[in-house]
DNA sequence: ACTATTTTTTAGACAAGTCTAAAAAATAGT
DNA sequence: ACTATTTTTTAGACTTGTCTAAAAAATAGT
């Protein structure tokens, strides 16, 4: 039985693994966890002492098998609580990652099955990320494309937002920006990499970082 | 914010300061929760430099107003989840009580509030104990007599039973005792305090431990 | 009132998870 | 290849919540 702590390193690790390298490094562990590299160190050891990551010191960190179906399994109760917060509890999309950041804790597998049959089985979470089966299998076709790729005069569709930070939502309500909003590029500027879109006949320009936290088809 | 081990210790008081005395002794506190009297002393240190209880050595402790507040407010989130793992995602009465020891420590109001409207403000929880609201006001009519000072000849409706072991619940599940369910008291042993009911056409024999976990009405 | 017993507190320890400061290893720049 | 910088680890400390063993206070029995 693994503490909240240990599963949110394991789930950080995992994250830095898919977006980064193979290999997640002592430092940027640390970042993400925003805790300091000595406590890093002193947690991989632990880890690694539970046959949950791989570890040599001075070389980074990995997950084993046994670490990502652990990762896969908390990832599968966040995005779970997060789809019952939004549909059953109407919450907005924008409160509901900090409430699961806690829901993803509770320990019975029983309960997380049941949760996921009452939502019948939804795919993705309200941020359009994909939710694990019972078996730690998911589809990755939804957020694979950024905005900022998107190419001038194309159609697209959003697909989903990076989750995480309140304001950034803030400013996506403003903007009157959700899942399966269509939009249509305009203009690319190189000179800050923003791009000019129209949205319900609206242009709005979004800067180089927003369009790389949106996700299209 | 306190943690999950203080909230422990919060609810574990009001409870005793409600079936016993006012005053909870540290020895009494320390068998309910499991821990050594030591750690009961250290703990309600802590607490009453919170005002949360009224704590003067060797003179056991009380709960402050603010300290029976924060009670309430855990007891009804325990009990608003049971609620909500029997009725939407079918448990059964005896597998919540667990999961909602976890359950209640998840800390957002409003996830409660929502919670509660999403059950259509349940006044009991699953086992027949009543659910407080957002304020800390609830009914204690439920609950408040026990089988075993039923006479002879009464034809009662068990309205609630003791919360808490897994055992006690195969019992009753074997002996088809549910909330709702009818019995008529037909003799009452001296010699054990053990009570002889019907029930669905079958006379039962209930020790006297069971008839005090059982409440009717 | 004195002694024996029980209850409660104190003192000192430990594991988990964090920190700071210092040492060691790896990496990069010339 | 040598030095400077960055990264990572080690050493030692602190907090929370627990423990054991010993001391102190309260209670009970005669
Ligand atoms: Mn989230
Ligand atoms: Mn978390
Ligand atoms: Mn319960
Ligand atoms: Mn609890």
């Amino acid at each position: 039985m693994l503490t909240q702590s240990e599963e949110n390193y394991l789930k950080a690790i995992f994250a830095l693994s898919e977006q980064q390298t193979e290999i997640v490094s002592t430092n940027l562990l640390s970042e993400k966890m925003m805790t300091k590299p000595s406590s890093v160190t002193d947690m991989l050891r632990k880890l690694a002492d539970k046959s949950l990551v791989s570890y040599l010191k001075y070389q980074g960190c990995e997950l084993t098998d046994k670490g990502k179906d652990y990762a896969l399994q908390i990832i599968r109760k966040h995005r779970l609580w997060e789809v019952f917060l939004v549909e059953k509890l109407n919450f907005g999309w924008e409160e509901v990652h900090e409430i699961a950041e806690q829901l993803e804790h509770i320990k019975s597998s029983k309960l997380t099955d049941k949760l996921d049959a009452f939502l019948h089985y939804p795919k993705v979470d309200p941020h359009g990320d994909p939710i694990p089966d019972k078996n730690g299998n998911f589809s990755n076709d939804q957020k694979t494309k950024q905005l900022s790729f998107s190419n001038i005069n194309d159609e697209v569709v959003i697909t989903g937002v990076e989750d995480g930070s309140i304001e950034f939502f803030q400013f996506l309500k403003h903007c009157e920006i959700g899942l399966g909003t269509k939009v249509k590029i305009i203009a690319k500027y190189n000179f800050d990499q923003s791009v000019l879109i129209l949205l319900n006949e609206k242009e709005i320009v979004l800067s180089e970082l927003v369009s790389q936290k949106i996700y299209v088809q």
